[in-house]
This record gives structure tokens, sequence and C-alpha cells, in this order.
DNA sequence: TTGACATACCTAAGAAATTTAGGTATATTT
DNA sequence: AAATATACCTAAATTTCTTAGGTATGTCAA
């Protein structure tokens, strides 16, 4: 994840808010995405995905799809009811990290 | 550290930061600073602090004074040479960090 | 037709950063 | 005298991610 250390504990607020753009996604079609928006500059790695979608499913804020397409299973990942609502507070947890880093760090304005 | 995963990744980044404003600090200065400036909500805990002060010590970033004050020891830390240059480098990390995550996620503009 | 690459899922060992929960010692306040 | 603040520290456990695999099917070029 781009040898940056500040992309720990992203991940989690990245997926959730993927998924409420796009209603419902597979977890390949995740990391193709995330490359795709950030030109390559991000690489969401398979083997820091598929744990981080299994721990947001046992914690209830993801629903499953299974859907065979073109002779390929496809585990389709959907926000619940409470994944919605989880959403929401890891985006305003990302919004309170940059305005408290801003403060702190005293970032010149229009950087973020 | 505030409950918050993102803050994960950026206490290197807020020591340099720190050290850069202020010529020198001690540790126990570090944590007081932090949670003045945050008005609470963001406690650098001693057990997370030490240790990472003692990494970029190693790291060649940080150089020690000791001086006596009211009967106590204090270990004064300074950025060296290094230091001030990987203080650049984090802060474009940061500056990067929230440039990805807004394009990412599509933040409104005006927050960060 | 086979060998490489893309698609699509997964796990497990190890590393790194932090949390949690202590310990030591002196100074000040109640 | 006891509690709190100052000032340093460590170590076990947890969390998160990296690294390095494994399995299987589909597609495309040589």
């Amino acid at each position: 994840m781009a040898n940056n250390k500040l992309y720990k504990g992203s991940l989690a607020t990245i997926i959730l808010r993927l998924l409420e753009e796009n209603d419902r996604m597979y977890g390949y079609e995740i990391c193709q995405k995330v490359k795709e928006l950030t030109a390559g500059e991000l690489i969401v790695t398979e083997g820091a995905l598929y744990p981080a979608l299994h721990k947001l499913e046992g914690d209830g804020y993801l629903s499953v799809e299974y859907q065979e397409v073109d002779g390929r299973m496809r585990k389709y990942y959907l926000l619940t009811e409470d994944g919605v609502k989880e959403t929401a507070h890891k985006m305003q947890e990302l919004e309170a990290f940059v305005k408290q880093m801003k403060q702190l760090l005293d970032l010149k304005p229009g950087i973020g």
C-alpha cells in the first residue's frame, strides 16, 4: 500500500465507501478499482483485502451474494443496514482525522 | 489514540513536525502538547511514544540532550540533518495521502 | 498447444505499530 | 501521608498489513 504508513488503518474505510458508491462489488474488482482510481499509486493487495472483507462481514457490515459469471464464481459484497451506518461513521472519522492533522501539523490551506 | 484507526501510522509524522516547530522537546512534553493542541481529542500514550522516539533516534533522525530541571532529568530530542529531510518527506506523504483519499472517496471540498 | 497472463478466490507466517498494563523515581499538592 | 503530576521506561498481546505462497478457470499469443 504505497510505501506510506499513513494508509494503515484506512482499508476498511476505502472498502465501505466504494460499496456505498457501487451497491455491490467483488474482491478482485475492488483491487482493480482502487488501482484505477489512483492511477496505480495505491495498490490494495489481495493478502490485505480478503481478510479485511471477511472481518467486515463477520462484524455484520457486509453481506454476500454468490454469482457465476463466464464460468467463474464471483463473491459479491453488499453493505448491510449496519454497514451503511458504519460507512457514515468511518467517513466522519476520516474528516476528523484530516481536520486534526491539519490543525496539529499546520498544513497550508488548499492542500486537503 | 482517538479510537480512530486512521491515526495508526501517523505518530512519526506528528513527532517530527512538532520538533520542527519547537527545536527541542522531551517525551512527556510531546504527549502534553498533542493533548493541548487537539483539545484532548488525540491522546498519544507513553507506551506508543517512547518506542517511536527510540526508533526515530535509531534511524538517525533525532539526537538527544540530557538536562536536569527542578531535580528531574529531562531527555530532550532534536532533529538531525537527516531528520529535517525526513520531516519534509513525511509531510509530503501526508499531503499525498490526504489528496489520494479525497480523490478515492470523493470528499466534499473544504474538509481537508 | 502450451505457456503466459488475467481473472477470482483463499491462507498463513512474519513484520510493524500500537494498546494495555505495568514498573521506577522525584516533586507537588491535598 | 496519600494522591497526583512529572518524567522516564519495558514487555506481552493485539491489530493490521506484507510477503509469499496455493487453487482453479479463461484467454490470447507464439
